[in-house]
Parts: C-alpha cells; structure tokens; sequence
DNA sequence: GGAATACTTCGGCCGTTACCGAAGCGTTCC
DNA sequence: GGAACGCTTCGGTAACGGCCGAAGTATTCC
C-alpha cells in the first residue's frame, strides 16, 4: 500500500505478531515443538479456518516453518530470530503500565523446568547456570556470556562441543530471563545443547501437550553429580 | 477485548509497532536523538493530528518518553528494551522474502560512522570493535560480549567505568549487527559509554538532521592512537 | 467402499482504527 | 496587543482485516 522505502517491513513483521490470536500461537511455539495446526487453533481460541488463514500468512511471511505429516501439519518457529524477536516483545510487554499481571507459571511443575524455545527455563535452569558459574564453566555479565577453557573441556567431556564457537552466527551462548524467578539462564547455542544432552540421557522428558519437563530419577541424580548442584536448589528465591 | 491471561500484552505492544507511521518514526528514534512531535510526522509521512495520535498512544504504552520544551515536545524511545526489540524485529525484516530491498544507507557519511539508538556504528565502531578484540580488552563470541581485566583498565584509562557491570541490568556489552557492513560492532552500556566519551572529547561530533557522526581532526588522531587503529581502517570490506 | 479426521478455501459480516479537515489550546516572537 | 507556530482534540469517513459458517480437498481408519 504505502511504498516507504524501508524500516516498512519491520512494520509488516509487527503487524504480523500484533494480532491477538497469532501472538499466542507463537507463544505456544515458544515451547520449542512443533506444533500441528488444531492444537495452534486451541491455544489461540479461534476457529481451525481462522487459523489456517493465520498460519498462512505466518508462513508466508518466514516466521514460521511448515512440515507435512499425513493429515497433520507441524508448524515450529522458523528460525532463532523469531524466537529471539519475541521474546524482546515479552520484556517490553513485561514492563508496560502496572494493571494486573499475572506472575509467571502458576503450575508448579513449570516453575520447576520447562522448555524456553530450545533450552531450559525454570529453577533447574537457574541451578544449572548458577553451577557453571561458580565452577567457573562460563562467565556471565548481564546478558552476555562465554564458555571458558575450563568449560570447553567440561562441555566436551558432556559431549558437547563449544569449539566451532565463532563459525555460526547463532549466539553460543547467551542468557534469556527467566520468566517465573526473573533471573537469567542460560540460552543461546550452549542452552540448545544443554537441553538435547539432558534429553538424550534421559534426564528430563518432555510432557504431553505443555511446556514442563519432567525430571527423572536418573536425572535427579545425573544433574546433581555432573553439575555438583547444591542440595536445596529446588528451593524459590535463592539466589546462587 | 479478548480476555486471555497472559501472552496477549505481546500482541498490544507488537500492534502498536506494526504501523507503517509508528513504525517508521521508531526507526527515526532509533538514531537516538530525541525528536519533535513534527519531526516525526515528516518522517512518517502523516499530518501533525495524525501523529499526535500515534504519539499519544505510544507514551501511553511506555514505549516512548516525552520531554517538554517550550512549545516543543522532544520523544526519544523509553528504554533501552525498546532499541532492543525494534532491533530484533529490523533482523527479521531483513530475511524475509528475497524482494527488493535497498542494502544499507547510501550516504557515505552514514556509512563511515553514525548513531545506531545510543552507541556508534558504521566503519569506525567496526574499527573499534577490531581493535578492542585483537588488543585483548573484549571478548566477542556471536552476540555475546564480556570485558577482560585488561580491558578494564584500558576503559578505565579511557574514563569509562566497567566496574559496576552487575548491577545494572542492561547488558554491559552486547554486539550489535551492522547494517551497512552486514558485522557486529558494540553495543550495550559499553557502547553507550564509548559514543559518550567520544562526543565528549571532540572526537565525533552529531550532525543536524541525520543520525551520521562527524570524525573530527582530534578525532582521527584521538581514535588511531587510543585504539591503535591500522591505517586502512576507512576501506570497506577489510575483516580485522 | 464409507465414515471420520485434519486442514483449506470462499463469502459475507462487522469491529477497529488510521486518516484528514476543522477548530482549539498554549508558547513564542515582534 | 496580534500573528505565527507547535501541538492536541474532535468528528466523520473509508478501508483493512479478523471472524465464523458452509463447503471442498486430502488422508487415515475400519
């Protein structure tokens, strides 16, 4: 319609997340799975038509990926940026006028460890970073964070690499806020790998149809010893 | 209207940005001079009543700031979060489709140094960050930023406290991709406080009604021997 | 094969809101 | 004082876009 020259498309990409319904099918995204259409259209509270016009021009617009399952299709965010987009959105939304807001997670089983996009979120994710900290495995400084030499060896030994650090533009490592506790874990590129290792090893698993992951007995123990986690980390409010 | 808990404020504030008018005077805000209520609306391209509007609401919504000034009202965005999620949104506009798209400003003055929200970007804060990176005075790993014990020093000679890092919540150092060169120079506190102390000592000065900066005569010599920058450091497209 | 499920397309309704003209306030200049 | 300027408020118009019902296309299950 208008034909500014630019700063016009960072309008249409607003536009697009600056819908009711569409905001919160990218909230749900931001569970890290993909989810099909039907469950987007009941996380919005819209019709299934509604929403398939939504998802279009989601789609269309690259905020969202696509992926065909027989009768279902899987849609995911369709790239970091998205994520990341969102959830500097999130921190704006979180300051605003001081009418009611509701907290954080009421559930306490989100509070305790859930999905944030790729990585983990919740009082085990604190712990987590709060040990690689101390262990001096990263180093944190508002929003910033790097892997040590000490940390490369403690991530490989893990299993995961942090060596080709500087090859992709995704950030390493990088911290994000944590919704409930209002304290940052650790995001980024190590905050992907973290999750997948604890994935992997049977440490947590995902719950049907929500954001929690539930802790197993394994990694109860597993979490404990790798990270050296202190004992009352499941404990509100401590802080280190 | 909707009534949703939570996840809904994000669409309210990503609404009030995905205007083509409003949208396009943040992006005037985001050279990180305060503007005039008439300023902006020549940069939108609306009618004064027009942009009284978007600026009312705006404010109302905390994403800007109002300073009265005689029969002038100055705007400038309210946080930092705000140059934050403007920005992120700017990086998902730039994926986007493959249509067209101008690549980056076309003055050459723009190009060499200018203001990017409160902190320097084009050539010499790409020179800057080079330099601070191969002195040992920063760290840099893909968006995340941290200054070394070194640097601290090297600030601190340079009037740039670094110390009280961790308490502030704005990030001390984050990197920040340049739009014109397609690198990231920095940006968080730190920047912040090296634009300042540049403006401070002569060495760049503000021009009127651009966000491009002046190298000065004391600034050319200032920035070469503080930072010891190589003499080619104007050419385009030299990495390090 | 038929029925159920998952999703899309089409058409029409209706609320929201960006826009400008006109008019009103407050400030500055002469 | 009056005129010019900067900005805001009000009212009416026009259009963009979200929403759902109905109908249509795949895919799976029995």
């Amino acid at each position: 319609m208008t034909n500014l020259p630019s700063g016009n498309s960072i309008a249409e990409v607003a536009h697009l997340i600056g819908d009711a319904a569409r905001a919160n099918m990218l909230a749900a995204l931001m569970g890290g799975r993909a989810l099909t259409a039907g469950e987007l259209a009941r996380h919005a509270g819209v019709t299934a038509q509604t929403t398939s016009g939504h998802l279009a021009k989601m789609t269309e617009a690259r905020l969202l990926a696509v992926e065909k399952q027989g009768r279902h299709r899987y849609y995911r965010l369709a790239t970091a940026d998205v994520a990341q987009a969102i959830h500097a959105l999130m921190a704006l939304a979180a300051d605003g006028p001081p009418r009611y807001r509701p907290v954080g997670p009421r559930d306490a089983a989100l509070r305790l460890a859930r999905t944030c996009y790729d990585h983990m979120a919740g009082r085990l994710a604190l712990a987590l970073a709060d040990s690689l900290v101390r262990e001096g495995h990263v180093l944190l400084a508002d929003g910033a964070g790097l892997v040590t030499e000490r940390g490369e060896a403690f991530f490989s030994g893990l299993g995961i690499d942090v060596t080709g650090a500087t090859q992709s533009r995704r950030p390493l490592c990088r911290t994000c806020l944590d919704w409930s506790e209002r304290r940052p874990h650790i995001a980024g590129r190590l905050g992907a790998a973290l999750l997948d290792s604890a994935l992997e090893r049977g440490w947590v698993v995902r719950q049907a149809e929500s954001r929690a992951l539930r802790l197993t007995r394994a990694g109860e123990s597993g979490f404990a010893a790798a990270f050296r986690l202190p004992s009352d980390w499941r404990v509100e409010g401590v802080a280190q």
